[in-house]
DNA sequence: CTAATATCTATAGTGACTATAGGTTCAAGC
DNA sequence: GCTTGAACCTATAGTCACTATAGATATTAG
């Protein structure tokens, strides 16, 4: 029913003073501790720890990633603000797609080409670099800058 | 047709330092210099580094990055390893699009939810914690463990 | 030629972890 | 109930990837 934070640990795949520091900054909560002091998790705990660690390796920074979670510790609750959340955050999340569709295109490419057995010329660079794509919104002129 | 560091900053929107940064840690190639020993970047360096900056966007470590970026810096050659590199980025590019899609399905559902003035109930974190998404490859017991 | 702006190196600081040290608690086996 | 080794505790220091600052030099618009 109950883990401890090395169970927890090894459920998540996050490291234990990773999630000692996550509790910390308040990305977590202070869980209850036993006499000894010692803390005890629980599945809400579990799930929002998983969670974090997913949309860390996606690429979210903790403050995008307390925004998230504040669009589930609000339920019930009038939305206007967890509205703009999240339609802020479909928008990054939709440039990072048309950025990550873009790569996975060209990692097919070469490893198409890669089966003849010499890669005649790699464009990843050339496929990938303009901003387009861009994530950063304030830097997009839209398709055809430049 | 060359670009100063500065003038390179404003078209990538990389910082100077950082560009200054990737130069000292082998990301980017240590460019000419003016007789005054200020840096002097072309068009190939533009797009190398809005390569690198995009990728680290998308979460990619330098270390990726390396990977993906020696992919282009050996065309014609034999491509075993490049084939293995790219196959092996493929795979964590088509991890992070499922992972990135479901957060994108689960934010569409709530901004859906929020035109009607409250959220009835946010799964967000329900959705998006279990492991059949999970990043890390070592951690998934495929779409069925606990 | 001058003055404002940009660049240079070197160094220090920040955010997000990650590792270490020294001590305490837990739980399995006797 | 007692022992004992693994797991946990706090506090602190270190790492990585930037980011900011200081003081000196270079570039360039007028």
């Amino acid at each position: 029913m109950d883990y401890s934070i090395g169970q927890l640990s090894r459920e998540t795949g996050c490291k234990v003073p990773t999630i000692r520091y996550y509790e910390q900054v308040g990305l977590m909560p202070s869980p209850p501790r036993t006499h000894g002091n010692q803390r005890r998790y629980n599945e809400a705990h579990r799930k929002r720890l998983a969670f974090i660690c997913h949309s860390r390796e996606l690429g979210f920074s903790p403050d995008a990633i307390r925004d998230l979670l504040s669009l589930s510790d609000r339920p019930n609750q009038s939305c206007n603000e967890a509205d703009a959340i999240a339609r802020q955050q479909l928008e990054t999340v939709e440039r990072r797609l048309a950025q990550l569709e873009a790569l996975k295109a060209e990692l097919e490419h070469m490893v198409h080409q890669c089966q003849g057995g010499t890669i005649a010329s790699c464009q990843i660079i050339e496929r990938l670099s303009d901003h387009q794509l861009c994530l950063n919104p304030d830097h997009g002129d839209g398709p055809h800058m430049h």
